[in-house]
DNA sequence: GTGGTCTAGACCACT
DNA sequence: GTGGTCTAGACCACT
């Protein structure tokens, strides 16, 4: 699967193989129906506890994103991209409703906040050509 | 000091009351030299534990937003608008950055973003016009 | 770790463990990527309260020496060893700047600060032969 | 009397009222036999607590600086210069064992803790010349 | 198992 | 009165 952890220790380990997850199938990268590596596969992959990765399935598999076949394994479910997608805009969508309100909060402006915007976006841009 | 904390439980309490008394800061209604409660006294006000109260205190002397003297209190520093001014700006710019970091690896381009954004600002307003 | 608290009042606990920390990363006994005791742990080891300990690594962290991975515990950080000289610089830095001032204000001149220097050089070095 | 107190919180402020007498008298300023300001007059002329002052003269007469004459007021002692030299020799001698115990401590070598010194006294000097 | 947060309550130095 | 430190012990999320 070739997912990256970064054991930064902010966001939770479960949590990152969640969103690289749904990330795969909203790029398209995962199509409905294909086979997702086993519990213990991905974990001695990445090196990490099954729990952990039990976990990550069990909550794709509450988003209708992943789903387990008796004895054949996990795939990715039917709905998979429309439930990928939805997620990642809630995702984004709460983050932006957090800044803007956050901004108002701290009596940053319109205007200020349309620059913080931009500056975040070459930032971003910066990280990614560095990649 | 009249904080209101909200014990939805993911926010831990003394980051609520670091980032309260940040905006008063960054909003003009505390400045440097005012008087902050102490410790107990606003423990007392917020019925929660002195050292949660002493612990957002420390983070907010680190920050350079408050100053204590020795037997006297707590009070605004000198230097307090500008660092709440900056901590604010840090906290909205990584919302931002995240978010635009995250749309990206969702696949959601830039128009898309734009409406996330402005759907974002949507529901802000809503919400503080219900206040 | 085999740390080794002084307890004659002066210095905090939490804070004695910052230092010998950053003295065994300083000298290269703790290199980045070992990993530290668990607070509960240590804490047992100096029969000191594990909040203790936790309130030194959260300094720790904040000095960019020690690293906490999601429920695996706490290492030392990849750039551990420069942030502990940077600290350890900082701390003999302003003693002796400290040292220097209360000489100028006392109208200890020059010369005879030099003698205080070399009584206290040898004063340490005696002390160290004792142990 | 002139003291300058600084309210950052480091030094307590009765260790300050101490120090600074201490000073005037080890530069000559103050001599044997000159009236000390009362307790109640250099509280307000500081704006502390009278309790502060009395605490620090207190100290001062514990040390043979300042010496209590019956319905008469507190007065310079005769021993006076000797003792806030040796005050103040002490004081200079712990802090550069301090230093050089810590350089030792975080394996600063000799060459290093003499970068540090002349880095520090070329600091000090601005700021002196900034007075 | 790991660290993070919090409460309840104590004792201390300083003003 | 003020803040600083510490203990004892609980509950939580994460691995």
């Amino acid at each position: 699967m070739d997912l990256k952890l970064d054991n930064n220790g902010s966001t939770p380990i479960y949590q990152q193989v969640v969103e690289q997850i749904q990330r795969r199938i909203a790029q398209g990268v995962l199509v409905p129906g294909d086979p997702i590596p086993s519990v213990r596969q991905l974990a001695l992959e990445l090196t990490i506890n099954p729990n952990t990765v039990a976990r990550a399935y069990l909550e794709l598999e509450y988003q209708g994103i992943l789903q387990k076949r008796q004895g054949q394994g996990t795939f990715v479910s039917p709905d998979a991209p429309s439930a990928a997608r939805r997620e990642g805009a809630a995702l984004v969508g709460s983050l932006l409703e957090r800044a803007i309100s956050e901004a108002a909060l701290f009596g940053i402006g319109a205007e200020e906040l349309e620059l913080l915007f931009r500056k975040a976006a070459r930032a971003r841009a910066k990280k990614g050509a560095l990649r």
